[in-house]
Order: C-alpha cells, then structure tokens, then sequence
DNA sequence: AGGTGTTAGTTGCAAAGTCCCACGAAGTGT
DNA sequence: ACACTTCGTGGGACTTTGCAACTAACACCT
C-alpha cells in the first residue's frame, strides 16, 4: 500500500513561449525549491483517478479545467523521503494561460510560470519532477505535430492565424500556412462559423471552431 | 493507500493472429472467468513499477522478458470488491509467442492465448480488462505503423522478409514491399549482418538486426 | 481621396515522398 | 530444362509538402 500521489503539469504558452506552471514548496522536503503541484489520492473523496487530478488542480490551483489527460506513473522507494515508497500518477493540463490567473492553494508558497527549458534541465526541480515535465512536454509536441489539437490552448472561436501560431509556440518553429490550411481542411479538425469575423487593425478573418463529431 | 495492483497484457502472434495472453482466475471475485494476470505490488520487494511488473510476470507466468512498457494506470472505488478502491498500473510485454511457453504460477488456474478481437469484446473479461487489452493493443499497432519496431516480437537476427509479415500480422493489413524498405533505410532502424544470409527453399536472404545506436 | 502597411486567404508549381506493379535474380524441386 | 517461390530493385502514376506569389480587405496616415 504505497503513498500515492497525483501530480499536475500544467502547460501554457506565456510571453510566447511554452511553459510549465510551478510550485515553490513551503514545507519539507524540498522546502523552498520548485516542483509540480500535486496532492495525495483520496479514497474518500476521488472516484476515479481523472477526478482526483481535478480536485486536486481545483485544491492547489483553483483551476478547474477539462482537459487534464493521464500520462503515466512512477513509482519507487527514494522518491519522496516521506513514505517508504511512493507512487505519483502525472496528469498533464493545458491552459491558455492569459486567460487563467491560478492562485496558490493549500501548502503551496507561491506560483509561477517557468519556460520548459529551464524546469527540464538536470536537478532544477524537486523530487524527479524534471524527468516528468520533459514527459509532458514531449507527448504534448507529439499531439500538436500530428494535429491532434490541444484543444486546451485555445479559446472555443479562433481564426486559422491564432491556431497556426499557437501551433508554431508549441513546436518552437515556423509552419507553412498553405500546408496548414489543407491538413485542417482534410482531416476536418475545424469548421467556419458561419458569418462571424474577427474585425482589427487589417483584413477581418473567419472565426472557426472544433469539428463537431 | 489504495489497494495497488500490477496487470501484465503481454501480446504475441499466435496462429498469425495478434493474441493476449490470459488467466483463468482459481478464486472470487470472477472465479472462473478470464482475466489479465497481475499482482498486488509489494514495497518490501519492488524498487520501480518497472520491477515490480518484471516479479509479477515471473510469478506468475515464469517469464522473464525485457520487452515491458507502461501503458497507463486505471483507478476507483469499484473497479476490484475486494477493495474499497482499487489501483491497476497496467504494462504491456512483447513476446514472440512460438518461442515461450508461460507456465501458470501462483493463484492461476490456466492460461490461454486468446485473439484479441475476443478479448476486446464488451463484458468478455473480468473487472475491467477488456479495455485495458483494447488499449494495449491500440498503442502496439501505432507504435508498428511508425515502425518504432516492436523488438520484442523478433529474434535477434531476422529477414525483411520475416519483419514484414511480422508487422502485417500485427496490423491485420498488407503493407507493400518497397514503401516497407524504403523506410527502412531511411530511418536507419535495421542493418545487414554482412555475409550471412537465410538459406530455404527459394533465392537466400540477407539477415538484418536492430540497428545498433 | 489616395497611398501604405499588415494580415487573410487562395493559387500555382516544383520537389519530395508514396503506392502499386512489374521485372530480373537466385535458389529448390520435378 | 522448366516451373515455382521468394528476394531485391526499379519505374511510373499519383499524392503530399514546401515555397512563393498574388489578390482581398481592412486601418491608418498624409
């Protein structure tokens, strides 16, 4: 019966680069460094896996967002001085991050954004929390790389230039708008909203959405 | 401290069919009924997840394989009556079925390969394992179709021939011949073992390993 | 009003990649 | 010698991709 954890890598794209969301710890071990927030599973209160990672992104973030997706578990005797042995289930959010202001919860000291770069480089955070946001990151460029859209990121509407440039935050490269436009087009992953336009400073663009199915 | 649980899908190709490879469980809860086989993880014993699904398959099936990957963890209050909530890490395991003969261990009553189109079937195995298999099965298939080679299928040394028909069977398609090659080659995954060759009934063929990295 | 700048959206084309089919090569068995 | 099988390669049709040009529609400036 090991000490079981879940841990959230929150990803979003800020100052237009993609970074993971962090928590400064404010007790041992590990006090003062950096590290995923994450919460204890509990048997009372989760009645599944996908709802702990929710309560426990609403407990320590005061989040409350759909799209949290598993990513795997680790498990081992050093991990955490606290328990003889300790298993953490990772979930990984993505959030349009202007949009959302987290707020430090409970046994939390402080929240910020870090760029991915840094948060992945050997020994930066608590725990073996570098290894697993390096996870995060890799599945997540999988997913954009084959349009398997991170619906997470963007708002419901969108014009076709915001999704390419979010697309081309995520990936850390420049795509091809032409290619882009026709991958969408083929595989149906988005559908015009009739009608409606996004006016500014130039030419107004077609607000589209995610394909209904 | 949730009741923890390890289940192994090890797949093979058994009569040219994708097949899993299951166990008659000897007591209740589904006495009788087919299942995965797994076992409760055990933190005096286990120092990763990875060993512990390694001690499990040698308990249980007297295997010992290198090919064993995590594929995702399942949890909640109802998925096991014996348990007020119950936690499975499920790993998938390759194995070129002719080659291995399981032996039933501990707490089995028998074990069958069975198709996985079977296995699949709604309510076919105990608690929730079908899909669990389902799943197994969809990321061996991806992982075929990018020819991030499945190793654990092949022998050491083996002809494109051999490799293709093994990628076939597992895809449940005919793939062509030269597009098989060529990306091969291009992605480097497999090298001549210069000068020996498969000799038979017909033209002999060159034998290839993995290519070494 | 007319010019300028910026982004939206489409089109054309050449290069690269894929799919399908076919052909020669190299063995065995009759 | 001939049929038969699998191995290995090559060619042509077709599709996908990457690059660039072009027009369209707005705001803003003079």
């Amino acid at each position: 019966m090991p000490f079981t954890r879940l841990e959230i890598a929150v990803l979003g794209l800020v100052d237009g680069e993609l970074q993971v969301l962090l928590a400064r710890r404010a007790e041992a071990p590990h006090a003062g460094k950096w590290a995923l927030p994450g919460g204890v599973l509990r048997i009372d209160l989760d009645a599944s896996l996908d709802a702990a990672a929710q309560r426990v992104m609403r407990e320590r973030l005061g989040l409350d967002l759909p799209f949290l997706r598993q990513l795997c578990a680790a498990g081992g005797p050093t991990r955490d001085p606290r328990a003889p042995w300790a298993l953490s289930i990772v979930y990984r959010a993505l959030v349009p991050a202007e949009n959302v202001k987290p707020s430090a919860g409970k046994r939390i000291e402080a929240l910020a954004w870090r760029p991915v770069g840094d948060a992945i480089a050997d020994k930066a955070l608590a725990f073996d929390h570098s290894q697993l946001v390096s996870q995060a990151v890799e599945s997540t460029r999988a997913e954009v790389e084959r349009l398997d859209l991170p619906a997470g990121f963007l708002p419901d509407q969108f014009t076709l230039g915001e999704l390419q440039s979010t697309c081309e935050q995520l990936l850390g490269r420049r795509l091809d708008k032409s290619s882009f436009r026709r991958k969408l087009a083929d595989r149906e992953v988005v559908e015009p909203v009739e009608g409606l336009m996004r006016t500014g400073a130039n030419r107004p663009a077609q607000i589209y959405r995610l394909h209904t199915r």
